[in-house]
RNA sequence: GCGGGCGUGGUGGAACGGUAGACACAAGCGACUUAAAAUCGCUAGAGCGUAGCUCGUGCGGGUUCGACUCCCGCCGCCCGCACCA
């Protein structure tokens, strides 16, 4: 008899995939098509467990979709341009070219062994020339399409290192590597569009049924419609060619409730009065440290400069409110301006606190002045209505929802009594109606800035010239490459800022309009762009153009596409926008505006960490391999027990990693591919650990032996046939039904229990052959090396692989008696076993007849009794 | 800080508002073996007065005949916050 041995069959059964071609993608109309797609890796150099499982799922289904009778693309690639390549160069020398696709290389000889089922021949990286040529093309269009444009925006900056600093390298407000104060300074740069479609891409947010409704909702807050007024302060006493502050605000009902106005320390009026005041210079520059994450601005602490300025309040003219310069508040906002109504904000009654400003109450709780209620307002007044908020809880803004009924003592317009919502509707059409602003739509999803000051990215195909401005290059003269060295001599990385900058001989060329002596623009494109339309590109990965409409119109949309939750906004959004530019600029077909019919977002691979302390106290961190095991408890080589911390996310600091290849080498592939399936729902995180692994193993070889022992079995056809295949039956529909909904762990559980019943069954070969041959075919997704060797040895013709999927026959599904159990008092007390299809009046006789029911009923009737058919009864008494 | 999610035995987890703990891991006991490994079988939420009863799904309330599931308020952890990918 054979033995389990992946690292044979796993070869050999990859090998006969290959030979046959199964998994190329080719063009069928005749055919339903099934596009399924991972979202691609970033080429570090190694792939980790999290690599596998998201592949595994992407391959479960592939193959699954295959066996269904669907045409499958599954393609791979990789998101090849980005920060990491060029820190190695920064780091260690060589070149970010050689380094991307030397692990490029890496990973694919990784990624081969696991027998995923992917068209290898469509595999592209980002930083082909190639694909970021036609990205470039793609660029082109849309600036003809008018969907790109020139602006300014926010970035950081490194004063020592003079140049721009990505969020991650600001650390605590510092740069990473010179560990000076970073500024927020303003930066000319290009922008997609993306706004424009703010409205659409919220509303299309309803059409996708197939997408976790989390990802629509934090999509929805990002994109963040908001209905509000814009109006203007006229200002007391003009400064130069300002005489008013035009602001912007979701709660106009809060006018009443004013304190002062804050300015973002670039908006228009602040910059005027820095450039003769030295005090408002100098907090300009101070608003201006920090970096430009809304995290940061959040957290920082607020500060205010007094500009000594006032305004007039629209509704009262005689009320002036002081002009603030304040850190929290960025021009690329709205107006670049509010009003702060402290009473009602928490953000506002910390500055206001900070800097003793008023706090005017505009509405109180309901139950406001109820001895039993909270106690809102105490204090002085201003026209004989209350400001202070209560000094016990003083520091605590009254923030009720917007649903929410308050009454308003200083409200302007609607009812006393009514909802935020209400309120606010009701101060648009007052303020509109006296003349103060209009309301407006406004939506805080911001414009795309796509410019990046780095080497590794798509150069940004534009040319500056003296005379005719900014030029787009001509498509001729595309791709336009990034060069690898500095004419023989190798470009220096160990320098900060972007390498193209200081390279004249790539960055002058000859201007695409009028010929004179020009410079290319040394921006590259920001990642998130090489990521917004390779999804496009797989359907024709070596086309001239962008797309081949032939192909994308057949190949179109994403069928199911699976990545991480991390991605759930920024990079799904501006892929939603890409497909619509692409549609527009007649690269995709209109259905294709959408362009992931389903969507699934899975959860990460933990691993336990183990950690000794050193003498100070300070952890240390062991690698699982140096860790063994007694009674549940982890020791290392000298005795010293570690304390284990269980599904902490895998970080090399830590150690708690597991390496794919070795995983491989001991167990093989299939083992893997099982494993990061079987013990959590996809969409959680799975804890990797090497006693689960071990034991899916040992499962596999388990199946393996019971189905070698069945293929040499010879016992004729007896009474326990029947029961076997009804069991069967159940568990193709069980596990297709797993499948089908991603609970890949529930179907495998189902397998467990099925090997187990095939195990101890009686029946004769025939039936335990055919019962381990649908087996075999059912885990086929998950371990397709081992149902391939199966199926061989239990009379399979062809591959696996290519096998219809087995139907589950709905006669040998249902059951002719149901046990229903009996509660007294929502508890379970005891079942009965009653027919299917017994009527309602008969249950309640047998349910009342129970002992224990009997019991609980002492002499009295039920208080009541409920029965669900075929599901539970509820006695109450 | 803001937005989104998650929380169930020693462990991973299962459970259309209807028997909480399927299926596994770890553990214990047994069979086989000279022995071990492998394999096979059995036990198992906690507690108690153990034919049975009580408690039990992060904490505190609520809705319901019935709540892990729905609602409100907390606590803890995870993800995102526009230049990480």
């Amino acid at each position: 008899m054979s033995r389990y041995s992946p690292a044979e069959i796993e070869a050999k059964w990859q090998a006969a995939w290959d030979a046959a071609g199964t998994f190329t993608a080719r063009r069928d109309p005749g055919k339903p098509k099934y596009y399924v797609l991972e979202m691609f890796p970033y080429p570090s150099g190694r792939i980790h467990i999290g690599h596998v499982r998201n592949y595994t799922m992407g391959d479960v289904i592939a193959r699954y979709k295959l066996a269904t009778g669907h045409n499958v693309l599954h393609p791979m690639g990789f998101d090849a341009f980005g920060m990491p390549a060029e820190n190695a160069a920064m780091a260690s020398g060589g070149h970010p070219r050689d380094w991307t696709y030397g692990n490029i290389d890496d990973m694919v000889a990784q990624m081969k062994p696991l027998g995923f089922g992917l068209d290898w021949s469509r595999m592209f990286a980002t930083c082909d020339p190639e694909y970021y040529g036609q990205q470039q093309a793609l660029f082109l269009d849309f600036l003809q399409a008018g969907l790109v444009e020139r602006k300014n925006a926010t970035v950081n900056w490194d004063p020592v290192d003079r140049t721009v600093l990505a969020n991650e390298q600001v650390i605590d407000g510092k740069g990473w590597r010179s560990g000076a104060e970073v500024e927020r300074r303003e930066l000319t740069q290009w922008f997609f569009k993306i706004s424009d479609f703010s409205e659409e891409l919220l509303e299309a947010l309803d059409t996708l049924d197939d997408w976790p409704a989390k990802v629509r909702l934090m999509q929805s807050n990002w994109i963040g419609k908001s209905r509000g007024l814009q109006f203007s302060f006229s200002m007391v006493a003009p400064q130069g060619a300002h005489d008013r502050i035009e602001v912007y605000t979701t709660r106009p009902d809060t006018l009443m409730g004013a304190s002062f106005i804050g300015i973002s320390p670039d908006h228009p009026l602040a910059k005027e009065l820095e450039r003769d005041n030295a005090e408002v210079a100098a907090f300009c520059k101070q608003a201006r440290q920090g970096g430009t994450t809304e995290e940061a601005l959040e957290k920082a602490e607020k500060l205010g400069f007094d500009t000594g300025l006032t305004v007039r309040h629209p509704f009262d003219t005689a009320w002036e409110l002081p002009v603030y310069i304040a850190n929290f508040i960025l021009m690329d906002y709205g107006t670049g301006a509010i009003f702060g109504c402290p009473a009602h904000d928490q953000r506002d009654l910390d500055f206001a606190r900070k800097y003793d400003l008023p706090t005017p109450l505009v509405f109180t709780d309901l139950r406001a002045g109820d001895p039993a209620g909270p106690e809102i307002y105490s204090g002085g007044s201003i026209g004989g209505l209350p400001v202070t908020v209560n000094p016990e809880t003083g520091d605590k803004a009254f923030v009720p929802g917007k649903s929410e009924r308050v009454r308003y003592i200083r409200g302007f317009a609607g009812d006393e009594v009514q909802t935020g919502d209400e309120a606010v509707e009701a101060a648009i059409a007052a303020c509109e109606s006296q003349g103060v602003g209009r309301g407006v739509t406004q939506f805080r999803l911001r414009d795309w800035g796509l410019s990046r000051q780095r080497y590794w990215g798509c150069p940004i195909p534009v040319v500056h010239c003296e005379a005719c401005g900014v030029v787009p290059e001509r498509k001729d003269n595309l791709p336009i490459e990034l060069p690898y060295d500095e004419d023989g001599t190798p470009i220096d990385f160990s320098v900060p800022g972007n390498p193209l900058d200081r390279h004249p001989s790539w960055r002058d060329c000859a201007c695409p309009a009028c010929g004179a002596p020009a410079q290319r623009e040394t921006d590259t494109m920001d990642t998130f762009v090489d990521s917004s339309w390779y999804f496009a590109r797989f359907t024709a990965p070596r086309a001239t153009t962008p797309t081949d409409r032939a192909e994308a119109d057949y190949w179109m949309n994403v069928d199911q596409y699976i990545g991480g939750i991390e991605h759930a906004i920024l990079h799904l959004l501006y892929s939603r926008f890409f497909a619509r530019a692409m549609h527009i600029t007649g690269h995709l077909p209109e259905k294709s505006k959408e362009p992931f019919n389903a969507l699934f977002t899975q959860g990460m691979v933990t691993h336990a960490i183990f950690q000794t302390r050193d003498a100070g106290g300070r952890p240390v961190y062991h690698y699982p391999a140096d860790v063994a095991f007694r009674d549940g408890k982890g020791f290392l080589e000298d005795g010293t027990e570690v304390e284990i911390i269980p599904s902490a996310k895998m970080s090399k600091s830590k150690k708690n990693v597991v390496d794919p290849e070795r995983i491989i080498a001991t167990y093989g592939a299939d083992t893997a591919r099982w494993f990061v399936l079987s013990d959590s729902p996809p969409e959680r995180d799975v804890e990797w650990t090497a006693s689960g692994a071990e034991a899916a193993n040992r499962h596999l070889a388990r199946v393996h032996r019971i189905a070698s022992d069945i293929a040499q079995a010879d016992t004729p056809a007896n009474a326990d046939d029947d029961a076997l295949l009804k069991e069967m039956h159940k568990t193709i529909f069980d596990v297709t039904q797993g499948i089908d909904s991603f609970g890949f762990n529930a179907s495998i559980a189902r397998l467990y229990a099925f090997t187990n019943v095939l195990q101890k069954s009686k029946a004769g070969a025939e039936a335990k052959r055919r019962a381990a041959r649908v087996l075999a075919q059912l885990m086929s997704p998950m371990t397709p090396h081992l149902s391939e060797e199966l199926w061989a040895m239990l009379g399979g013709t062809g591959l696996i692989a290519e096998q219809p999927w087995p139907e589950a026959d709905a006669a040998m599904l249902v059951e002719d008696t149901v046990t229903m159990p009996i509660q007294i008092n929502g508890k379970r007390r005891a079942e009965i076993e009653v027919p299917k299809d017994l009527p309602k009046d008969e249950v309640e006789k047998l349910a009342l007849a129970e002992d224990a029911v009997q019991r609980a009923l002492g002499d009295g009737p039920p208080k009541k009794l409920i029965v669900v058919p075929g599901r539970i009864v509820n006695v109450v008494v």
